[in-house]
DNA sequence: TTGTAGGCGTTATCAA
DNA sequence: TTGATAACGCCTACAA
């Protein structure tokens, strides 16, 4: 491993001018700066990243926290965050909490200890255990969590786009499929779901069911809904996010139910999958690269030390799931 | 930020005890042990991995190189990897190459800055012009790099399972779609599907077509496959993999083809969606926890240092997507 | 403008 | 069995 001092060696210079042109510290004549800068190309160095860290006592790494990477939304996220830190010599550190609480507090731990730049963090409790220390930002995404930064969608906001293009599609018995109880973001969009519904009369008061977030969830709660009298069964069904409408897809195969003629649905997140499934489904979209592109830069940009909470505004994509009620 | 200085004050011992009851060393008094714990469990303190990683030149971090996080298989490894790692200590660094040797470079640049116990990696080019250190360990997953540990699953064996299964159902006119020409795994698989129909006297040779190995392709070249006149056009077409021939259902289903009544599927990965669209796909597994464990396993034990390949069996997920050939 | 040296938190070697 | 102390590779006052 060849180091700072090989290049000051090589370059015949002390190693504090080797470190000034790393730094590009413009008090370095630039006649030692080529000479260093030949010698770095020569010897293929690159800077201890660990010593850098420990000196600095903070480390070019940004640590991203969230539920399940499997779950195409995170992984979205993890793409354009790792996308986006690497170009700036940033690594990230992926962490899994499987929205386990206490393996959350571990991963924490373990990340902490590595002295990151700062965290991105998409939480399963509340946090407040934690002790942060001063030197690492950190953003929430999709959760807000007093004393930091927090990025997401307008959650309300986008339910409620969706409920109203159910109605206007005059749909009249609806019924939504929510996430856990305990999550911040599906109780905001249930409030977006019903702040929508409140606006109209209804014959019928929706069915709101909850599950995870997760396609079993909203092939059984799917199941569920539409093995009812057809009479009583949801026209249309809106949930908390895609998978839940994918799995509400898959119980409306298995019961011979087409969509959308006989049964729209519209999801939340637009995943990359929504355009695939047959048909493709109608959802409501999160800016997920905004939404990268500002959480990394409030890690970096520590100028930037509003606890703001930034909402980014949501997009409806209609697709082919949804459809106006026919009779 | 409290150190193993605070700890040793607080404890009133050296720093060097201290150092010793973190590292488990038996020489210490089970009295002073007893106090230094205590301190460390009362001040709440956590080595600085940082630190460690200086003096060790070793961090307690595991590379993880992939293509595209998005896509499910690797969203998947990299699940397995982070839990296996996390379980004993290791944070793991994510990077996304998207495919690109150059990014690949720069990726593995920043990531071998950092002194990692090891790297796994997926990766695209043939990495002969990477200077590896001889202290960190790598682990190439799916593909063959002269001297580096390797594993992968059978692709041979896999991609012949599948075109057997194909034709034990009495598909005669079939298809397969690669992935690009400058993939060792798309090679693999395709010669396994060369192998199998090696045995079989067909009367027409199968179309090869090639493509990336995503949903993209396989709609693409599954619709130009399916517009072609009924006699002409294959009766089943296998996959590089599940993205493919999730391309190719959407490709059929939009051309008012019925999966399998009209056209028999399947696929190569077995990625979560395979089970949850419509119908539900048939494919050749990977045992993908099991590589992971293998993976992490190989980079942690040192003892482990035999440049062995080792090949993993697939297994044949039957599904859905495929059904004997009427008539 | 350049060089020297102290220290970041830890481990490991050496005495005691 | 324990306590000093010298590195690990880098940055940054401080001197020159």
């Amino acid at each position: 491993m060849t180091t700072i001092k090989d290049v000051a060696q090589h370059a015949h210079v002390s190693i504090g001018t080797v470190s000034r042109v790393l730094a590009s510290n413009p008090t370095v004549s630039s006649e030692l700066r080529a000479r260093v800068l030949s010698s770095i190309e020569h010897l293929r160095f690159t800077p201890n990243a660990i010593a850098q860290g420990l000196r600095r006592n903070r480390n070019a790494v940004i640590g991203l926290v969230v539920p399940d990477i499997t779950n195409p939304f995170f992984a979205e996220l993890a793409k354009f965050v790792e996308g986006m830190a690497s170009q700036i010599g940033y690594s990230v550190f992926l962490a899994n909490t499987n929205d386990d609480p206490a393996v959350e507090r571990i991963q924490l731990d373990t990340l902490l200890s590595q002295s990151p730049t700062g965290i991105i963090i998409v939480p399963t409790t509340n946090l407040s255990t934690i002790a942060w220390p001063e030197t690492v930002s950190t953003v929430v995404v999709d959760r807000a969590i007093p004393g930091h930064q927090v990025i997401s969608v307008d959650h309300v906001a986008g339910a409620r786009m969706a409920a109203e293009h159910l109605l206007d599609l005059g749909h009249k018995r609806l019924a939504y499929i929510s996430g856990p109880a305990s999550s911040d973001v599906a109780m905001l969009r249930l409030e977006g779901f019903h702040s929508a519904l409140s606006f109209k009369n209804l014959s019928t008061t929706p069915a709101i069911l909850g599950g995870n977030f997760d396609y079993q969830t909203g092939e059984m709660i799917g199941n569920q809904l539409l093995s009812q009298p057809f009479h009583q069964r949801p026209t249309a069904i809106a949930t908390a996010n895609d998978q839940q409408a994918i799995g509400v897809m898959r119980a409306a195969a298995d019961l011979g139910m087409k969509v959308p003629a006989d049964l729209s649905v519209v999801g939340f997140d637009n995943i990359p999958l929504a355009s695939l499934v047959t048909p493709r489904l109608t959802t409501v979209a999160q800016p997920l690269e905004e939404i990268a592109r500002q959480a990394v830069a409030s890690i970096i940009d520590e100028s930037d030390i509003g606890h703001l909470p930034r909402r980014v505004a949501p997009t409806l994509k209609i697709r082919e799931s949804t459809t106006a009620l026919e009779g």
